[in-house]
DNA sequence: GTGAAAGCGCTAACAA
DNA sequence: TTGTTAGCGCTTTCAC
């Protein structure tokens, strides 16, 4: 394949200006950067990022740490990021830590320090103050999804007022039986999300003047299986039966769907369930929901993490993640 | 950062030494290796892979490439792939093609070609011969998944033997009105998938002496939606209705079993319904269906391609992958 | 605005 | 088994 003086030579320049033409770093005059750039693609030059790499210590690389990549949220926003990346002519990396904590280890000791990225997005992680610290040293920004991360910036969503949102929904309808899935103590990982939302609902609850009953909240794992195993719970009985349902996650919200079916409720007539994600099931199951965008998530962290790169770029200059309330058939006022 | 003369000085050994002791390559003594892997990881080294490629020629890094991320089999490949890669000290770069024509081409004549990467999985996608030769020019490896690529190792799942057996499922329980929902004309891309399972449901007809009746059916997008739309047509009317449908993917056959409930019909006693996949909502909806292992599928590429690049690995002696008919509670025999 | 030349931090002959 | 040394293919300083 060629190289850099082949590209030189057809272009009748040296070897330091065809880098200077097709990195677009320091002075090129026009003419001479149609010149080379006309060369390079005659002969399919492309620039060897390892050799570019080791001569600039920029790697135009970066890595992406996710908890998990088969899920719909999580491979959302890798895509997103991705695509921007794209865009911008980097390259991702990626590591998926679902393997337990000697993955994750060598991650954050080995793989991430070896100069193979030039910065990196943490998606829904706690960072060790030692992770951050390893990579902190080595001059590679980090910027996290799903914060906060100490000395980090963070992409978050405003879980209490996403919950909040989705109550009040409710509450605005006229119900004043809600109850509540998620917010699992077991499952209370991830910057306590179940536990904020759990208090965003109670908050909208209060708002409303309605007192908060332990019985109306139910423990789910954030699966489809999970809410329909809650909402059984929270629907079997006929007497003080709920008329509506704030559940965390869409997965839940669905399950608790089918279970209202299944108990001979028609929703929204005998209960009204709203969930939070607006995934690609959501549509299909009219459900109302809290939207987040995780694919727009991605692109906005690639934008925070270029401009800490000190490339161009279109810098967020809000940190809290967009939501919306998206009313579909789910939802409906109580019966007199 | 440390560098390798720091590791070289406190082992009390030459640069050389280093790099064979923590590459694995070339002749140390035992208790040379030790000396320098101590001295390593005192000092937090780790080898910087801009360099080592540059020197090498070899990244240690492998390229993934994906049509789309954000559904459950690509998301699941791309996990196995990485975790395996991770495991063997490999980074994983991952391309996803979602962004159309412009973005392919630029994947495969500039971000493939830079040299990041030692070799290329391609997940489900049909290469053009141009865009294996790049590769190959450049001695990049390639394996496929969900095959065939010409010149190309290709794993891949017998998808008329999935759906013929799939079908006999249904025959071997006694059904003789079978219905099948997949196999639209205009979703046949890759490879021809929709089209060959539709065969394997005719070549099941066929074996248990059922003519084909084209009423039977139902094109569908591959979505939860679209089983559903296609299960309403192939059960609405209450003579010649089928008694049992095999769904070509399990989103499908979701969709169908939740139809057959809106119908009023129950599963599996007026209909059965098998699909295909195993995905994540298949144990939740106890349906009957066909697994297939996108995690295993991922890894079994992996063990391939580092083959190729002469790892020491298991590769894999079968190009087929692996599927397995999973009864569960969606199929049962006809009613009289 | 462009060129000459000195590295970037490793690896791999080759020699010992 | 280990050390010496010449690159790997670029980028960047400095000089012009």
């Amino acid at each position: 394949m060629a190289g850099i003086d082949e590209v030189a030579q057809r272009a009748g320049v040296s070897t330091a200006t065809v880098s200077r033409a097709l990195s677009g770093r320091g002075y090129v005059s026009d003419a001479t950067r149609e010149r080379v750039q006309g060369a390079a693609s005659e002969l399919g030059y492309v620039v060897s990022s390892t050799a570019s790499g080791l001569a600039s210590g920029r790697t135009r690389n970066i890595g992406v740490v996710v908890p998990l990549l088969s899920h719909w949220y999580f491979s959302s926003v890798v895509e997103g990021a991705e695509t921007a990346l794209l865009r911008r002519g980097y390259d991702t990396t990626l590591y998926n830590l679902t393997g337990g904590d000697a993955e994750r280890r060598s991650v954050f000791t080995q793989f991430l320090l070896r100069k193979r990225v030039d910065a990196v997005i943490a998606i829904n992680l706690e960072l060790t103050v030692d992770e951050v610290r390893a990579l902190h040293d080595l001059n590679k920004p980090l910027v996290g999804i799903g914060g906060p991360i100490p000395d980090v910036p963070t992409l978050a969503l405003d879980d209490l007022e996403v919950a909040r949102l989705a109550t009040s929904h409710l509450t605005g309808l006229g119900h004043r039986r809600i109850g509540h899935i998620g917010g699992e103590r077991e499952f209370d990982v991830d910057f306590h999300l179940p536990t904020t939302r759990r208090q965003g609902y109670e908050a909208a609850l209060v708002d409303a003047g309605i007192p908060v009953e332990g019985s109306l909240l139910q423990p789910a794992d954030f699966t489809m299986n999970g809410g329909y195993i809650a909402a059984k719970q929270l629907l079997g009985s006929p007497r003080d039966r709920p008329t509506g349902i704030f559940a965390a996650s869409d997965d839940m919200a669905i399950g608790a769907i089918l279970a209202a079916r299944d108990l001979g409720l028609v929703v929204p007539r005998d209960v009204s369930i709203v969930g939070v994600d607006d995934n690609q099931l959501a549509p299909f199951f009219n459900l109302t929901t809290i939207a987040q965008f995780p694919r727009n998530q991605g692109e906005m962290a690639v934008n925070l993490l270029l401009a800490e790169l000190g490339e161009e770029t279109t810098k967020p200059s809000d940190l809290s993640l967009p939501f919306e309330l998206v009313v579909r058939g789910s939802t409906a006022r109580p019966q007199e």
